[in-house]
DNA sequence: TGCCGACGGATTCTGTAGAATCTGGTTGCC
DNA sequence: GGCAACCAGATTCTACAGAATCCGTCGGCA
């Protein structure tokens, strides 16, 4: 099947930030790069507006969304109201052995005082994917964890966008904290204190989403895409 | 647009139940009656699919979602995290003019000692839309607005189709019974009381879960779409 | 002889390609 | 500055290739 590879390879695309913000997909384009022709590419199309990576203008095709700082914000409020239900409904029923594994990872990676290398980097995201995953899994209703997928994979799209926009910064420093506030959640977790894990986790989302938004645009600076694709028009993809 | 125009039509006529949940959806058969090429209702279809009141099967077509219980209890679920988001950010923000119009339009439904006619009772889903839609709207986060939009219309889905299902059979004490979780959630705004607002909000959803999903069938004897659609081959849409 | 399951062709339907049409924007001319 | 021809690209249509399903036939077996 032709079309999911093809969304898939787009998400990947404009979730890792090689399809920039704001940027016109272009249906012939896209069918030469792929070698199919236009007709899946359009239906691919049509699933990632679905999924909400792209905006569809009627007659005007495809745009990579454009994600301004209030955008991320509202995002991330929906993402906390229902990672803290999945936190709700997985307290309790999470494998112990699971959250032991976690805990240790994660306070090796606090315990550490060089700085963090590059494969430590891919560790500490294997371990904040790890940590979501077991949550959403454990709360016992799929069709939550699904829109949790859907939302993290947004979620990764504009921290993926921040990070390549400045270059790794202070990054090492989001990552410590990070795991602090991982860790809390476990701890809590383990001690089957809800509440507990339920304040954590909604003070981790926060946390990130004003780390992650902090380099965006405000919404004044850059106004919904709806009505501005004139202005990217013409750029094409060089 | 054409393919915009279908998936209008077809997502009403899945929400209201002339398409059955498990229904096979042929492209040629709806290309056919829509009068177009069966191009925009594949892309249609994808666009459902999306939406999520359709299931793909690749090189299989799409067949109609079937929603089992526990699938409703996990869309509501997930529908309460999301509508207590809104009513948490909304409190305080509301015009007041409204809440009071709504206010004396629930007391007039519940005084009422008569049994609802037909036309009250679309007086009352009228009410119903007008105080989600407010709240969702005074949240000031409009991607969370856009959710609880796409889970009202699935949540609709099945609502509908339990009403068809069992011939109204009490729905008028249930339609007071709404009226009354209604006003509990009014009068807290009024009050700015956001904890009493959140909560009532949150009884007022699992009620209607409770209430909307009691004669559906258990996942066990309703098994995911998946393995059944052969089941349903060949009934055709009549 | 009557029933059952395997095999194979016919049919139906999906998925893809390429052509035709339509739309909206742009550019050059008056 | 306004208008009209032009052009790029979106949308839709038609045709066809491949996959899945259906249905009738055939051979084995009790």
């Amino acid at each position: 099947m032709r079309r999911k590879a093809v969304v898939e390879d787009l998400c990947c695309e404009i979730v890792g930030g090689r399809l920039r913000p704001g940027e016109h997909l272009v249906t012939r384009a896209l069918a030469d790069r792929f070698g199919v022709s236009h007709t899946p590419i359009r239906e691919a199309l049509i699933a990632l507006a679905g999924i909400g990576v792209v905006d569809l203008l009627p007659n005007r095709g495809a745009v990579v969304r454009r994600f301004s700082r209030d955008e991320v914000r509202e995002i991330c409020q929906v993402r906390r109201a229902l990672e803290c239900e999945a936190v709700r409904g997985a307290c309790g029923r999470i494998d112990e052995a699971e959250l032991l594994v976690l805990r240790e990872a994660l306070r090796g990676m606090i315990a550490r005082t060089t700085p963090f290398a590059s494969d430590q980097v891919a560790e500490a995201r294997a371990a904040d994917s790890r940590l979501h995953d077991v949550i959403s899994e454990s709360a016992a209703n799929p069709f939550l964890a699904k829109e949790i997928g859907r939302l993290k994979m947004l979620f990764r799209a504009f921290r993926d966008a921040s990070w390549q926009r400045e270059e790794n910064r202070n990054d090492y420093h989001r990552l410590g904290e990070e795991a602090r506030e991982h860790l809390t959640i476990v701890e809590a977790l383990m001690r089957n204190d809800r509440a507990g894990a339920v304040r954590a986790m909604s003070r981790h989302i926060m946390s990130g989403c004003r780390y992650w938004s902090r380099t965006l645009p405000t919404s004044a600076e850059a106004p919904a895409v709806g009505g501005q694709v004139a202005r990217v028009k013409g750029k094409g993809k060089s």
